[in-house]
Formats: structure tokens, sequence, C-alpha cells
DNA sequence: GGCCGCAATCTTGTATACTAGGCTTGCTTC
DNA sequence: GAAGCAAGCCTAGTATACAAGATTGCGGCC
């Protein structure tokens, strides 16, 4: 328990790595928005100490680059990273899948079933960065429900870096998660299926990675998509 | 190529980085051990701000201990973490013959061979520290035959705890990887028997987590594990 | 008119100083 | 004699100071 509570390092650091964290998944902050040290500082009232232990942390997640001498910038995945973490997300989900069917309850039903409906409320409204934050939060959930503590950070971490990738390759804020693919995984788990539930889970996450990185060819993507991004929105301090 | 390399923050955290974990792995530094940073930064010949960094380094992977206002020291995993591990380790590496098998060349094949060979060659010089390190090694370098840096990143984390976990649960420095097993999924691998290679590898983590973690009850294997190596060596700088 | 080089400025890398909080040890009291 | 308590020492937490390297804008030169 201890070990992933090491997001919180020690209050003040833990705060400035979930906010940074949050606002990097959120798309708050576009791919190689820069985060200097003073900056970052100033902003949340500590000294560069604090601030940098909490780059480095983002940094180990991939979610930020430090280069030496350099600000540290919002990471901009390659595709050749994308594929990567996809593939390493399919192999941890579909473990996922199998341990939760292994020790499925009622309350896990619960559990996830109050998640999924949060999720459609949530589309609903229309409300797009909770659509996209509650749907990455049903694979940590799931995650959680596997009762593997290194799994679970690992499918963050990957999870995490899925967003950052959507926001470099990916239509800005498509629904990403379809939810009946989510339910569906719910359904087999219910049913007992569980080599339905992980196959059911495994096309979802190909179908997000479809959706994300799919059809482009790299280059011109990489190019095509960080042109646009510039020209929509340029320096913009918090 | 830059989210690996991030093991070396800045040139000499990066060494204490390289140096501790190397250490730990190697049981030089048996768990429990206390890491003040005052002493490591005069042992370096760096500031604790440098020292800070890499122990923080470690405590993410899981090798250090780091709780607010208490010293550092090397991870005691709890035969919980230990299983939690081992699951992971499965299915990652179970992964990384899936694809080291869909990419097998001949290059490969006698990569791995002069490998094994070395791990014989260790055994029979009766090397005990090179045939552990060489055993260990050879699951990284498999995972990063698989062309994916993050599989390999998390392979090489896990195969550190887990010799963190053979030195609080195994005998000390027992021949953790029988280099027959390797062998096998070697061979596996030549013929083309993607399944047998897992199949192989699979088992061979297993009986790897059997032969350390198997036998005993959790709190006296831990107590006397303890005992027999304080009794051994105590404070002892480097 | 464009390119190269230089200088000013901004940021990071690292050490250190200071603060606050644990741990030890020795004393006191029961 | 043992248990509880208190004071001093030791160590981590954080801010800051200083040095060195990068970035950028300007001016001179071709």
């Amino acid at each position: 328990m201890n070990r992933s509570d090491a997001s919180q390092t020690s209050g003040r650091g833990g705060r400035i790595y979930a906010v940074l964290r949050q606002a990097v998944v959120d798309q708050a902050l576009p791919p190689g928005t820069k985060l200097p040290e003073d900056a970052l500082g100033a902003e949340f009232g500590v000294s560069r100490t604090i601030v940098r232990a909490a780059l480095q942390r983002l940094a180990a997640d991939g979610l930020v680059e430090m280069k030496t001498k350099r600000t540290a910038t919002v990471a901009r995945p390659s595709l050749e990273e994308a594929r990567a973490v996809f593939e390493v997300r399919r192999c941890l989900e579909r473990e996922v899948v199998r341990l939760v069917a292994a020790r499925w309850s009622d309350t896990l039903r619960d559990t996830l079933a109050a998640h999924i409906a949060a999720e459609d409320e949530a589309a609903r409204r229309q409300d797009g960065p909770a659509t996209i934050r509650l749907a990455a939060e049903f694979h940590v959930r799931l995650a959680a429900m596997a009762g593997n503590k290194l799994l679970e950070r690992y499918v963050g971490e990957v999870v995490s870096r899925c967003s950052l990738i959507l926001a470099v390759f990916g239509r800005p804020h498509r629904s990403e998660c379809a939810i009946g693919e989510h339910r569906s995984v719910l359904e087999a788990l219910q049913r007992g299926d569980a080599a339905a539930a992980i196959a059911a889970m495994e096309a979802h996450v190909s179908l997000v990675e479809q959706r994300g990185v799919g059809g482009e060819s790299e280059s011109e993507a990489d190019l095509g998509v960080i042109l646009s991004r510039y020209l929509g929105r340029q320096g913009g301090d918090a």
C-alpha cells in the first residue's frame, strides 16, 4: 500500500504531480507545452525543488520530457511509442480482466455498473472532459479490482499515456471509449465468461488504438497534427 | 529511446542510481539497509540533492522505501507484493516471448545463445554473483528483442524487484534461474514453436517464484532471514 | 537583404543553509 | 528494576543562492 501511494511523495510535491498529471491527461496542457520550474513553482507557491521532483516523476511516467539543461515539456509521443504503449496496454488489461473474472462478485459488479452509469450520464450531459476522464477511470478502477497493486500502477501509467497519445494523434476529445464496449466487458464478466470478457477488452483497447492512431501514416500525421495544433493555440500561460 | 534513457537523468544522478540499483539487485545491500542521504552524498561526492533524486527513482522502482521524515531503506517486499510482482512478470514475459517469436531471426538466436553460453560459463566457474546477474540479464535482453521500449522497461523493473524478493524470501543466492530453463525457451523459439516458448517461459518464471517464495510462511521466513543477515553483516559502509 | 556571431537573459543543475520533525539515550519516578 | 518521559542529536524537507549552459534577439558583416 505504500508503493502505490508513492504518488504523494510528500504532500505538496504530490499535489503538483497530481494536478499536472491530470492537466496533461485532460489535454489542458497540449504536448510540447513548456513547463518551466520557476513558473510552476510560483503558480503552486513552492520552490523549484518540489516542482522538479514532480516533473521527474511525470517524466518517469512518460508524460513529460526532460532533457538536460532544457525546459521540461509535455511529452509528444512518437508513433512508435504509441504503438508500444498500446501493445503493453493490451497485454496488461488482458491480465486485469482475467484476474477480475476469477474474483468476480456482486460487489464488483455493482461498483462497475455504477461507474458505467456515470459514464452514460456524462455522455448524455455532453460533458466531454468528464466523459474522457471517466472512460480512463474505468480501466484504472477495473485494474484496482484485480487486487494487484503493481498491475494497477502499470495500467494507470499506460492509460494516462494513451490519453496523451490520443492528444497527439487522435481527433481532439472524441468519444475515445465507446461506453458500449465497457458494458460488453461488464456483461461478459457477469455471465462468468472470462474468455469473452478478455476478448471484449482486447477488442476495446484495439478499437481505441485504431480510433487514435489508426488511419494516418506516421510522419505526415505527426507533422500535420503538430502544425494544426500550433495554429490552434500557441503559448498560453495558465 | 529517450524514455528508457531516463535512467541517466543527468550524469551524476544517473550514476548513483545505477550503482545503488545494481548493489540492491546483487544483494550487496540487504533489505532494510538504511540509505542516509548525507552518507551517500559523501560516498559519491555529491550533495544530498542528487542522492535524493536517485533515491526517489529507486523508490519508484520499488527497490527502496521512502517514508516521509524517515531514512530511506532498501525495500523489504511483503509476500503480497512478491506475488503481485511475479504475477505481472509472468504476464509481461509471456508477451515478450510472443513478440520475440514473431520476429525471430538467426541474429537473435546467436545473441541469445551466446548469452546462455556465458551463463553456463559463469556457472561452471562457480561465480555466484555473475550467474545471478547474467540470469537476470537474460530476461532483460530477451525483452529488448521484443522491440518495445516500454515492455523492456517494465520487464527490467520486475526482474530487479524479483532479485530483491529472492533476497528476502529465498535462500541466499541459489541458482535461481536454472540455465536449462533458459535454454528450453531458446530451443522452442528456434523450432519456431511460439506456444512452446511461451509455455517454457511461463514455467520458468513460476519455478523461480516457487524456488523463491514457495515453501515458507511469511513472518518466520522474513524474520529468520533478517536475523541471519544482521548477524552476518551489520552496518558496513561501502 | 540575408546570414552569421555575439551578448543579454532566462533556466536549469547543484550545493548549501535553515527548519522541523523523529530517534536515542539517559534520567526520573513508580 | 522497569517503564515513561524529556532533551539533545541526527536526518529529512524545503528554500535559496550561485554557476553554467541554452535561447533568442540584435547588430555587424558579407
